[in-house]
Order: C-alpha cells, then sequence, then structure tokens
RNA sequence: AGGGAGUUAGCUCAGUUGGUAGAGCGCCACCCUUACAAGGUGGACGUCGCAGGUUCGAAUCCUGUACUCCCUACCA
C-alpha cells in the first residue's frame, strides 16, 4: 500500500484500493488545524448543541462510545452542512472510584498503599497519571473522526466545574435539599467507600438457608429462625414474627437467648414478616439489613454494627473480631452445630448485591453521610417528560424513566475517596458548627474558631456529571454559551445511564437553570459481541475500535454503526459485516477513481455546483440518474428529519452501488469512449455534479472518504464539511433535468437486459459467447425507445446482433417477457447449437409454475365480489394489470415450450 | 412480582398509516468483460413463534399463549 503514499492526491494515478491510513491523519488534522469544528458564541445562523457524554479521563475508547460518537458526529456533521452554528462540547470525567483504583492498581506493584502515601500526595500521583493518559481517549476520538470544539474541551476537576459544583452543594444545603444523616448505606468493602443503590449489581447467588435454634428465655423451648447470613446474629437486636401467625402469638413481648453471645433480645411482632417463609420467624439485624434498618426504626431497637470499613468483623463480633464475612459465617455455622442449635441446613437461590467497580458482595453498613433529598428535584423533572418538553427516543424509555422518579429514594453523594470534588463543609472543634461553603474555610462561622477540618468526604462522580449540560459552559456566569447553547438538542447515550445520569442532569438543569438541559434523549443500544453477550474484560470478548479503524477505515466503521441503528436495539457487532463496508468504501472509491478518469478532459464551469448539462446533449441515462438523485435526496433528507439515520445510510448504499455503479457508470461507458463530444461533455458535468452530490450526502456518516473524493473533484467547494448538506430544494434546476419519462424507459432497457442475463444464466451460457436476440414489440413507442437504447443493450447485453420488431418465429427459442407499466418486450434468443435444450425447458417450467399460482391468486381476488367492492381502486387496478401480464407471459412460454418437443 | 423489548431466509436484521415478503453476509453456478475479485452476472432459500379474532385481505391491528432478553424491586 506504501508504493502510493507518494501519488495519492494525483487524481489519474489513485490505488485501486482505499486505504484509509493514507488519508485518515491527513484530513482530520487539516480540518483541525482549519478551525472548522469550531462553533461560535454569537452568529447568525440557528444554534444546534451536543454535549458528549464525558468518557473517564483515563479510559479507552470502546465500541460504546464508538457507537455513541458516531451518532453524536453524525448529527453534528449534518447540521453544520445544514447551516447550524454547530457545537459539540467534548469533555472527560474524572470518574472518582475507577481512576482511584486504577492508580491504586499501579502503587500496589510497589507495594505502597495509598495510606501510606497520604491523601495530598496520592491525589498528586492521580493528577501525574490524569496527565499521562488523559489525552489517550482524546487521540482515539480524533481517529474516529470526531469533529468537537476542542477548545471547549472540559475535565470535571476543572476550576469553572469545580465552582459550580461548589454553588450548587451550597444552594441545595441551604434549600434543605442535601443533609447528613447515619444511615444504612450499600458499602463496598474493598473500596472503603458507601456507593449508591444504582452501583450495586443484583446476582442471584447459589446459598444456603440456615434454621437455627433460639432458646426462650424461660426454657420452655426454642424458635427456630431462618436465615442465609447467620454471622449476623451476633447484632441481632429482635426477633420478629408476624402478628397474626397463631403458632407464635402467645411469645410476642417474651425474650430469645442469642445463641453463641447469650444475649437477651426481645421477640416482636411486624406485618413485614411473612408467614409463609421459612420458619415464619425472622432474626432482626438493623445496622447489616435493609429490611431489618426499617424494623429496628419502627421498634426502636438498638442498632450493633459488626464490621469495619474493610467489611470485616469488628470488636462488636466478639471471638470472631477481625474475620472475613464468609470465614466468620463458617465458624459460627460450626460453633452452631456443636451446640445443636443448627436445626437444618438448605439450598437457597437468592439475589446478592455486588458493588459493580470490586465485585465484592456490598455490605449494608451503618455510617454517616451526605443525601440529596429527591422527592421535589424529581416532581419537575418528571413534568418536563410528562408534557414533552424533552422526548425520549425511542419513547419507550419514557416509562422507565417516570417510574423510577415515581420510586426514587434519596441520594448518597458521599464517597470515602480521595480523587473528586471534596465536600464543601467545615467542622468546628470547638463548638461543632458544621459550615458549608462556596469557598475555602478559614474560621467558624459560628464561633470564630479556626480548629477547623474539612470533611474528608468527596462527592459522587455524578454529582458534578449531573451540572455538566450547563457547568461546561460557563454557569453561574450568564455567558454568551449558555444564552446560544443551552439548552441542547439532543443528549445522545445509552439506556444504562438513564438513571446515573440523564435523570439527574434534568433535575440539576431545572432547579439552577430553570429550563430543560436537552430538547431529545437519544438511547441507543448496547454493541454486543457476535453472539449477544455484552462487551466486557472477563469474557475476554471485547473488541477495540481503534483496532477496527487501522483494519477496516474509520468510515466503514461508522456506517457499520449507523447502518444498523434501529430504533435503540442493541447491536450484535461482527467484524464480518464491517467487512462489507469497508467493501462499498472501496466501490466508492473505485467509481471516483474511474470518473475521475474520465473526467481528464473537463473543464470545471464557472458556475460550480448550479452548472446545468446542455439539455438538448443530455442523454436519457444522464437524465435517469438525475430522477434517481432527486429521489434519493429526498429520502435522506425525510429520514435524517425522522431520526431514522439507518434508513438514510441505506438509502445512499443503494442508490451509489445499485444505481450509479451498477448501472449509470455502465450505461455511460460507451458515450465516454464515444466520438460525439457534445454528449460526452453533457455526460461528464453529470457525472461530476453526481459525485458532488454523493460525497455531500455521505459526508455525516463517512467524513474521510467522502472529504478526500471532494477534494479532487473538478465541481466542488473549499472543504466537504463546510458545504452544504444537498437538499432537493437546493438543486431544482439540476434535478429538473430528471423525469419520470426517462426512469420508464431506464427502467424498461434494464428489465429487457435482465432478461437476457437471466437467459444466459440459467443456460449457463458463457459470457464469452454473444448473443443474437430478437425483441418482439407490439408497440412503437417502445419500438422506439429499444432502438435508441440499441448499443446500451448490446453492451450490457453481451449482444452480437439485435432485432427490433415482430415477435416472428419462436421455434428453438429462449423467450422471456419484460414488463414494466403497460410496455411488453419478448426477448427472445435462438438456443439452437447454442446448448442443449434441458436448461430451458427446466426455466420455462420454473416460470410456468410461479405465473401459474399468480394467476389462480390474483383470479381469486378478483373475483371475490368483497374485494372489488372495498379495496382502494389503484389496488385493484394494479392487480388487473398483473393478471393481465402474468396471463400474456404464461402463454408465451408455454407456446415456446410446444417448439422444443 | 412489576415493567419493557424481541420472536421474519443458514446468520445478522429491515419492513412508516393492512394490499401477492426485503437487504447484507453466507451458499450454488458462471466469469480476472481495461473503476473495483474488497469485483461482475445469474440462481436457490421464508406457511413472518403458536392459537384465535377483526377484515374482502394481516408479518402489520386486537386477544390469548410459548420461548428469549433486558430493567426495577424483593427474597429472613
Amino acid at each position: 500500500m506504501s508504493e502510493n503514499n507518494n501519488s495519492q492526491n494525483t487524481a489519474t494515478h489513485l490505488s485501486d484500493r482505499y486505504n484509509p491510513a493514507d488519508v485518515e491523519n491527513r484530513t482530520y488534522q487539516w480540518w483541525e488545524d482549519s478551525g472548522f469544528f469550531k462553533a461560535q458564541d454569537q452568529s447568525t445562523k440557528p444554534p444546534f448543541s451536543i454535549i458528549l457524554p464525558p468518557p473517564n479521563v483515563t479510559g479507552f475508547l470502546h465500541m460504546g462510545h464508538a457507537l455513541d460518537h458516531t451518532i453524536q458526529d453524525m448529527l453534528i456533521r449534518w447540521k453544520r452542512m445544514s447551516g447550524f452554528n454547530a457545537m459539540w462540547l467534548p469533555g472527560t470525567d474524572h470518574a472518582g472510584i475507577a481512576t482511584q483504583s486504577v492508580v491504586e492498581k499501579e502503587l500496589r506493584k510497589e507495594n505502597i498503599t495509598r495510606h501510606e502515601l497520604g491523601r495530598e500526595k496520592f491525589v498528586d500521583k492521580i493528577w501525574e497519571w490524569k496527565h499521562t493518559y488523559g489525552d489517550r481517549i482524546y487521540s482515539q476520538m480524533r481517529r474516529l473522526g470526531d469533529s468537537c470544539d476542542w477548545d471547549r474541551a472540559t475535565f470535571t476537576l476543572d476550576e469553572g466545574v469545580s465552582k459550580s459544583v461548589r454553588k450548587v452543594f451550597v444552594s441545595l444545603h441551604k434549600k434543605g435539599l442535601i443533609y447528613r444523616g447515619k444511615r444504612l448505606v450499600n458499602w463496598s468493602g474493598p473500596l472503603e467507600t458507601a456507593i449508591s443503590d444504582l452501583e450495586v449489581e443484583h446476582k442471584q447467588i447459589k446459598g444456603t438457608l440456615f434454621h437455627i435454634n433460639y432458646p426462650l428465655e424461660d426454657g420452655s423451648g426454642f424458635l427456630t429462625v431462618a436465615t442465609t447470613r447467620p454471622e449476623t446474629l451476633l447484632g441481632d437486636t429482635a426477633v420478629a414474627v408476624n402478628p397474626e401467625d397463631d403458632r407464635y402469638r402467645h411469645l410476642v413481648g417474651k425474650n430469645v437467648i442469642l445463641p453463641l453471645i447469650n444475649r437477651k433480645v426481645k421477640i416482636i411482632a411486624d406485618t413485614y414478616v411473612d408467614k409463609e417463609f421459612g420458619s415464619g420467624v425472622v432474626k432482626i439485624t438493623p445496622a447489616h439489613d435493609f429490611n431489618d434498618y426499617k424494623v429496628g426504626k419502627t421498634h426502636n431497637l438498638e442498632f450493633i454494627n459488626l464490621l469495619t470499613k474493610k467489611a470485616e468483623m469488628n470488636e462488636n463480633a466478639g471471638v470472631y473480631a477481625g474475620l472475613k464475612v464468609q470465614e466468620a459465617r463458617k465458624r459460627i455455622i460450626e460453633d452452631l452445630k456443636e451446640q445443636n442449635l443448627l436445626v437444618k441446613e438448605e439450598p437457597h437461590v437468592h439475589s446478592v448485591g455486588h458493588c459493580s467497580r470490586s465485585g465484592a458482595v456490598v455490605e449494608p453498613f451503618l455510617s454517616e453521610q451526605w443525601f440529596v433529598k429527591m422527592d421535589q428535584l424529581a416532581t419537575p423533572a418528571k413534568r418536563v417528560v410528562e408534557n414533552g418538553t424533552i422526548r425520549f427516543e425511542p419513547e419507550s424509555w419514557t416509562k422507565v424513566y417516570l417510574h423510577w422518579l415515581n420510586n426514587i429514594e434519596d441520594w448518597c453523594i458521599s464517597r470515602q475517596l480521595w480523587w473528586g470534588h471534596r465536600i464543601p463543609v467545615w467542622y468546628c472543634a470547638k463548638c461543632e458548627h458544621h459550615t458549608v461553603s462556596e469557598s475555602d474555610v478559614s474560621a467558624c462561622e459560628k464561633c470564630g474558631s479556626t480548629n477547623l477540618k474539612q470533611d474528608e468526604d468527596v462527592l459522587d462522580t455524578w454529582f458534578s456529571s449531573a451540572l455538566w449540560p450547563f457547568s461546561t459552559m460557563g454557569w453561574p456566569k450568564d455567558s454568551e454559551t449558555l444564552k446560544t447553547f443551552y439548552p441542547t438538542n439532543y443528549l445522545v447515550t445509552g439506556h444504562d445511564i438513564i438513571f446515573f445520569w440523564v435523570a439527574r442532569m434534568i433535575m440539576m438543569g431545572l432547579e439552577f437553570k430553570r429550563d430543560v438541559p436537552f430538547r431529545t434523549v437519544y438511547i441507543h443500544g448496547l454493541v454486543r459481541d457476535s453472539q449477544g453477550r455484552k462487551m466486557s474484560k472477563s469474557l475476554g470478548n471485547s473488541i477495540d475500535p481503534v483496532e477496527m479503524i487501522e483494519k477496516y477505515g474509520a468510515d466503514a466503521l461508522r456506517f457499520t454503526f449507523v447502518a444498523h441503528l434501529y430504533s435503540g436495539k442493541d447491536l450484535k457487532f461482527s467484524e464480518q459485516r464491517l467487512e462489507g463496508y469497508r467493501n462499498f468504501m472501496n466501490k466508492i472509491w473505485n467509481a471516483a477513481r474511474f470518473a475521475l478518469s474520465n473526467l481528464a478532459d473537463f473543464k470545471a464551469p464557472v458556475e460550480g455546483i448550479k452548472a446545468l448539462p446542455n439539455i438538448a446533449n443530455i442523454s436519457v441515462f444522464d437524465q435517469w440518474i438525475l430522477t434517481k438523485l432527486g429521489e434519493v435526496m429526498k429520502a435522506v433528507d425525510e429520514a435524517m428529519e425522522s431520526e431514522r439515520f439507518s434508513e438514510a445510510a441505506n438509502a445512499l448504499y443503494h442508490f451509489i452501488w445499485n444505481e450509479f455503479c451498477d448501472w449509470y457508470i455502465e450505461f455511460t461507458k460507451p458515450i465516454l469512449n464515444g466520438v460525439n463530444a457534445a454528449e460526452k461533455a453533457a455526460t461528464q458535468l453529470v457525472i461530476a455534479q453526481i459525485l458532488n452530490r454523493i460525497t455531500r450526502l455521505l459526508h455525516p456518516f463517512t467524513p474521510f472518504i467522502s472529504e478526500e473524493i471532494y477534494q479532487k473533484l473538478p465541481i466542488n467547494g473549499q472543504a466537504c464539511i463546510m458545504d452544504q448538506y444537498p437538499m432537493v430544494i437546493n438543486d431544482k434546476d439540476l434535478l429538473a433535468l430528471g423525469s419520470q419519462q426517462s426512469a420508464f424507459e431506464i427502467d424498461l432497457v434494464k428489465e429487457v437486459i435482465t432478461a437476457i442475463r437471466n437467459i444466459r444464466g440459467e443456460n449457463r451460457i458463457s459470457p464469452a459467447v454473444k448473443l443474437n436476440v430478437r425483441l418482439g414489440v407490439n408497440n412503437d413507442q417502445v419500438q422506439k425507445i429499444l432502438g435508441n437504447n440499441r448499443n446500451a443493450l448490446i453492451v450490457m447485453g453481451r449482444l452480437e446482433n439485435i432485432e427490433i420488431g415482430e415477435a416472428g418465429n419462436l421455434m428453438k427459442c429462449a423467450v422471456s417477457t419484460a414488463i414494466v407499466k403497460d410496455a411488453e418486450v419478448k426477448v427472445i434468443i435462438p438456443l439452437e447449437g447454442l446448448v442443449d435444450f434441458d436448461e430451458e425447458l427446466k426455466r420455462i417450467n420454473k416460470t410456468i409454475e410461479k405465473l401459474t399460482k399468480d394467476i389462480s391468486m390474483l383470479n381469486a381476488k378478483l373475483s371475490n365480489e368483497k374485494f372489488v367492492a372495498n379495496a382502494d381502486e389503484d389496488v385493484i387496478a394494479a392487480d388487473r394489470i398483473l393478471l393481465a401480464q402474468a396471463k400474456v407471459q404464461i402463454e408465451t412460454l408455454r407456446d415456446a415450450l410446444t417448439r422444443f418437443q
């Protein structure tokens, strides 16, 4: 491939294979250097903006991003070309847990823990890491072709964003919407931090249900409780039964003795207990179970914490202190067995929460945390979706969104991490007052003491993400950027972060900007592997998009995504399919290469894209392809406007490959090689115009190859990326050269050629054999059309000779009927001496069979009085024509059949 | 348990107001026809999950049902 490097810019010496590596980096650099990605804060153009969901700053670009970005870039490029002031704002996320974990892992290689290093030095280390790897994902985005406005790139720990975060925190706190409380939260032992409900993944686990006897205090027997977590009995502060349960009613109010530690606890009654499950008796451990927590609150029970921050047994666990939970469980079961208190063990499948970051089992853990009260924020966030101010696409996500908001719980926003926005609260050692402030505080606002300590915790990463649409645009200042670009037009993301991110952005946008952050939430599916599994490191089925780009080119990857973007459905990624679109890129490349080589002597017209060929000189092929161009432009426009992006991409694929390449180029070869200079010049102009439109139409999908070809065209502008997106309304004069009559003519010629090819193919006649063909026509107009296209028929049908006129003698001839509208052409090929007739007889019989079926079905339909009475007139008329045509065809074939006998 | 989505050709999937089922890949046959073998031409292949209903007519609308997937919640 490299031998082409030096000649790549010479139109006549293009490689016969499209080599993306020769094009992509160079083109991207040129776009960026030329400032084409930049949007203006003030402009006469209408604004169009998208905020990129910020990827993790130290992460890699994965397939999910590649899909997500392709959609956004397509929208941005399309709108930019359509006259909008298109702004795509990139950024990266500090990703608290993820990034901190990565750096901790690095330290572990040197046998250092973050605690040994200390907070300040550890955070410095992470910054170092960020500076080293923070731009990696940006350069990968450039590989994909992302046309972001890079000058606006923002990092969540940038000063501006950090200010926004503090302002929002203080403001919500003032309103009473942020509060601190000792609550049971999801705790990740390995990370030593609280995590939110959303960060917990529930997995079905095969566990054991242990039935344990708790001796009654009065020695009258035992109460059997069933539990999957016997180790927590050390923290039991009650045993509960259902108040309606006759078996235990008499015991309520009495005490049982906890085994192993011999602590006395009450027997209480609560409707929460299901009589049917287990033994109907539940041990209550308020500090380690969410339901027990509620029961503990209502019954005023004691809360006994059994765990350390590492989620190991603590001093309250007595002899079991220091053990891991699993070990403690084992030991306790052994000890219970020894005391004959374990009644039975039965297998039990239940779901257990796991930390989505570390994979560890999540422990409910009692601790002091900060929360955001959600009810008040959720109400307006529901309303804007209900009333259509924000639209979800596909619409079905609306329900999911609303359901979640209707059942929302308060959001635990504090994390016991070091990497992130530190909570802006200072505690006074003297008066215990806590000062909440936007700026750093050196003295207690109440007593003036300088003996202050800032809260050690940082905020959940999603807290800053929730502000992203306005914190990146200069808020709280009323900046020009905000005025122009807020609210944004689209939010493009996968459905996995609707709750984490989308919902919270809507709440915060409404709370602080008094307006929605975006108009449309475009939800796409997840990229899965070819078997439909999630791509994950542990499965080893991840595919690296950059590797795919290197192998097949960015355009092919992008086109693969867009062509399969069907209404939010997951996308099974297959390399084979990508290969197919790589081939399409090559097809485009070669069509352009061919066209350009035939435009070597073509002089670019001064009118540029407004240049029209002389109507007297254009061929029917030119007229036809312009008709098709008009159709595809309309189809693309309608599809893009209604967000059916795959339809737009597929319409272009079909137009370029099946109409422009397969037919138009083949039809016009004789003209380009012919002697009629005027006709040739007209065709050259049409080709130049078609290529100009094709490249622009393709640009949002396949930016690199379209720009590369565009730059070589005789009719072009400065840059494809900045030129106008083709619209029917702007090309009226050119498209007016097309006509329905030309479409009819070419359709007929295509049908005849296809019929000839069919006879040749089915009879296995070598393409090297030139055929003699007779075309039987019954109509002067049809005869004239065929006569005019005699040359095309001969070349594309690989004919020796052609006669057009009466059908004549059909003895030992293959016959096929080409039908377009009311025109019928009998295609007659004498086979004597070419083939034995077996194949032809098979072909004829096969066709007769099919026609017989058609006829009987059409007859049945048309003789049905109710059909004739109820169906649309044009439907009936169409069926009548079909029937008549079928009858003609079958007669011809039967006739031919007899002449072979 | 509640909610959502899906079931169409060997595979992956389209199918926009109901009107004789489509694409790509794969497969078979023939071709290196001077843009492209990452190509060309032709061909085979589907009772549209199942059962009812509405209708002259259903892949499409309605009801039920089976299976698959996803989400949320619960599981002592």
